[in-house]
DNA sequence: GGTTATCATGCATACTCTTGCATTACAGGA
DNA sequence: TCCTGTAATGCAAGAGTATGCATGATAACC
């Protein structure tokens, strides 16, 4: 691990916590207390940190939204991967349609630069494209959830009956037998309208996402064209999904701790567990 | 010459991930360190990349939105003088709708953090609110626009038709006898609507602003309930506004080295403003 | 005031960067 | 065809930087 990214971490915790211990980020970061130290000077004297006896506040600036900042480095993979085939199957000249959520927000920054039109009720998603000449953007309106920086209710949701997409690319809180659940009432419905202005719809969802129910049934499987998964998903829902929805795409994962010890591990073979 | 060609690819991995390790892009891009390490040279002397330890930052290619970023300090400063009286009239529980511009910008800056419910077609308005939990935010939708990031178009004016707000902060690209004057076509439209929904109106422009036309008029300054400058205004135009419209706000810009004759210490009497 | 935890500093080690040089690939001219 | 100049690339060695550990100094706590 570099030094400017370890520090970026570090500096991510201190944004979601507000405070943290000097053998809290030890533990965290996998570096000694010299370094933790080291760096938190460092942060101290860009501004971004302010150091305290037994560790350090944040002194940076605004808070962001919160379902961004605790992207687990482990899901974060999967997520990438399987943001990576959702941007192969999307052509130049499209109009997509980008759902809220953090992993069609990987499959966002992939799109950046892309001569396409682009469709969402994403905030962080639309700042993306904001000011790419490259790619039309086009926001929905309405009331803004504070903790997933999403547009939300019956304005976006009558301006969605009034568009129509090519591919609308979704994601869910949950996939089980019954087909899609999100945790938001609101949601559902704009997702809903999603699915119904979209020429063909799109699912991405980690492994972790199936066999998992929240609050609300958004529409069944078969109502969308393509879920795209990683290959931590068991057999059983390969088959199932297979089954039910016309085409599953299996994104594979590179970082695999098992797979990858034979490349470059000779910085790393003493370092203590 | 596949030179060129390695380089876009690294910009793009770069891009894509914000942050990219040496050995990763020795790894990935199949050539040797010493290629690697030239090529990044070669992209921080174009700005493109900023090299670390280890690795190397994603740095250019992030154009943000334009009209943020030519922020001079002397017009900032009135800018600021201004959005502080504007803020002072704007009572906790309110709905504002904002406009977006660099001074309404600034207004939003000192509201962050109120009891209010705010309603604005600016995504950079937008993101000063998305995270906070004690403000309601509606987002007006339809076509963003890329150099100014503010949504607009007949879907825009269309949710601004139905609803009401307490108070609208409009800013102005022009002040004239004639009105209110503004570059765009499409928002001076929006502009109107927001000047329809609302209870009072409050229109912000720095005394910069006054005796310039623009493409398009948006109102009359009899229409607007107040107007927030500051006190490089011209006795001119604060007679002329005082006859026109209901309220005149001067700001006092505390320290204003440009349009004053020069910093000699004469000491003027302390006068009470 | 004593105890404990936390902090700053110096130094050894390992890694990373820069620089210089040799090799390869390619295009233009005799 | 051969030669040659140019650019790109790879390799190696010394300089520079980051990290971890140890030790004395400092600050918090009872």
């Amino acid at each position: 691990m570099q030094n400017s990214e370890r520090r970026s971490q570090l500096i991510d915790m201190l944004r979601i916590q507000g405070f943290a211990a000097l053998d809290e980020l030890v533990r965290e970061l996998g570096v000694s207390e010299s370094t933790i130290r080291r760096d938190l000077d460092a942060l101290e004297e860009q501004g971004v940190a302010k150091r305290t006896h037994g560790g350090a506040l944040y002194a940076g600036g605004r808070p962001r939204l919160t379902e961004f900042d605790d992207r687990q480095p482990a899901h974060w993979a999967a997520k990438r991967a399987i943001a990576t085939r959702a941007a192969e199957i999307i052509d130049d000249g499209e109009t997509v349609l980008l759902d809220g959520g953090t992993t069609t927000y990987e499959v966002a920054r992939l799109l950046v630069g892309r001569s396409l039109q682009v469709v969402t009720n994403s905030l962080p998603v639309a700042n993306l494209f904001a000011s790419e000449s490259r790619t039309d953007l086009v926001l929905l309106g309405g009331y803004v959830s504070p903790r997933t920086g999403v547009c939300l209710g019956p304005y976006a949701n009558e301006l969605l009956g009034r568009l129509h997409v090519t591919t609308t690319v979704l994601s869910a809180a949950g996939i089980a037998r019954e087909g899609l659940f999100n945790a938001h009432l609101l949601l559902a419905e704009t997702e809903q309208a999603m699915l119904n202005a979209a020429g063909r719809c799109i699912v991405v969802a980690d492994s972790s996402k199936f066999g998992r129910k929240s609050l609300t049934l958004v529409a069944g499987l078969n109502a969308v064209d393509a879920v795209i998964s990683d290959n931590g998903l068991s057999d059983e829902w390969q088959t199932f999904v297979r089954e039910t929805c016309p085409q599953l795409v299996i994104a594979d994962v590179p970082n695999d701790p098992t797979s990858t010890s034979d490349l470059s591990l000779h910085k790393r073979e003493a370092s203590s567990t």
